[in-house]
DNA sequence: TTTATTATGACTGACTGTCGGTCATTTATC
DNA sequence: GATAAATGACCGACAGTCAGTCATAATAAA
């Protein structure tokens, strides 16, 4: 009998040695010869492990979501104060350490604007709620703890989709130069607000 | 001498008469043949004045663009409560009347992700620039006429950045089903702050 | 225990159809 | 006949397919 491959971890596999590619090219200008090339396989076989380019791309932002969650969970975990926790949670949106994953999520969105596939759409929704889920929790503790009026629960959604919002404009356009200033002052100036006086 | 066609005319007729098929269909699906068939015109006609697929779009929307803002103008020229106008403003982002429009801002905006053309970025600065000082002045007034404290100004950026945010989430994701609802919660949550008592 | 047989998943790259984009030619007008 | 406009045949590139090869291991025969 032949040599049974676990698929699921060559798909990862291919997927992360294309990662770099990715990076450095767009999606758009990488065809699957060179990425089945780089990978080190045929071409054939790049169809036995993906769908299509864009699936390539799916695999890779899954796998560097995953351990870019873990490192922002630990990340948070040092920190007590809401206002600095939110805007650590923000800083995927313009940390110099995360440009390449911004890159790639970037050209995610772009895809999942367009080819609207059902697992593609899951993924985008499930990594929202987790997100979101997360960050109103952020808020929750802290009008638990006293540090914010129990009203900033209703910013959780709006405020979480600002930072996406600034970041496809700094990124479509060259209105936002500086996301990082633009989230702090949006910040600092919203806790001015909802920031319980001792 | 021969005939002296307006270029600029007949690339809007052509853009305009793909509209359609660019809302029922997406960009990806179609190809530049049915589009000059559906144009009545040949396929090198299409080149002479797009340089390409996206270009046509971006035709598109840029004729569709001009004639939301006369409406919008009027629109919020009836309305007088800052709150109210700021509703106005986002109600692109989920009103019925809006939607094939909708359809076709979500694939420019993917396309400028990916393709990152300079004369697309830069249109797309220049309408983000024109709808944030819009936004802005009517946040202005509304400080002026001492309907909201000054601060407010701070937030006009970022709040801005929050419907295009929302919207992005709705159309990549199933996590946001109203965005009208959403926006709503926000604006008024943040008005509860930021409105001057009487 | 060794060797031969065989079943099957893994892998491949030549091939095909499609489509974006070009250009030589034709048409229309003055 | 000069020039602008229009065209569709043509080309190259690429995504995706598929017929065929290979490697391995389970099994059978010696």
């Amino acid at each position: 009998m032949p040599i049974i491959v676990d698929k699921a971890q060559k798909r990862k596999d291919i997927a992360l040695s294309c990662k770099e590619l990715f990076i450095t090219h767009g999606i758009k200008d990488l065809t699957i010869s060179q990425l089945a090339k780089t990978a080190g396989v045929g071409k054939g076989t790049m169809y036995d492990y993906f769908k299509n380019k864009e699936d390539i791309v799916f695999e890779v932002i899954n796998i560097l979501m995953v351990k870019h969650n873990l490192h922002k969970e630990k990340e948070l975990s040092d920190i007590s104060s809401t206002k600095e926790k939110i805007k650590i949670f923000f800083n995927f949106f313009y940390s110099k350490k995360d440009e390449s994953l911004r890159t790639l999520y970037k050209e995610f969105i772009s895809i999942s604007l367009i080819t609207a596939n059902e697992e593609m759409i899951d993924f985008q929704t499930t990594c929202f709620e987790n997100y979101y889920q997360w960050f109103r929790q952020i808020l929750q503790e802290g009008i638990d703890k006293g540090e914010i009026i129990p009203h900033s629960i209703h910013f959780a959604k709006g405020l979480f989709a600002t930072g996406e919002g600034l970041f496809i404009a700094s990124v479509a356009t060259k209105a936002i130069a500086d996301v990082e200033k633009e989230l702090n002052i949006y910040i600092d100036t919203l806790f001015q607000l909802i920031e319980v006086k001792k």
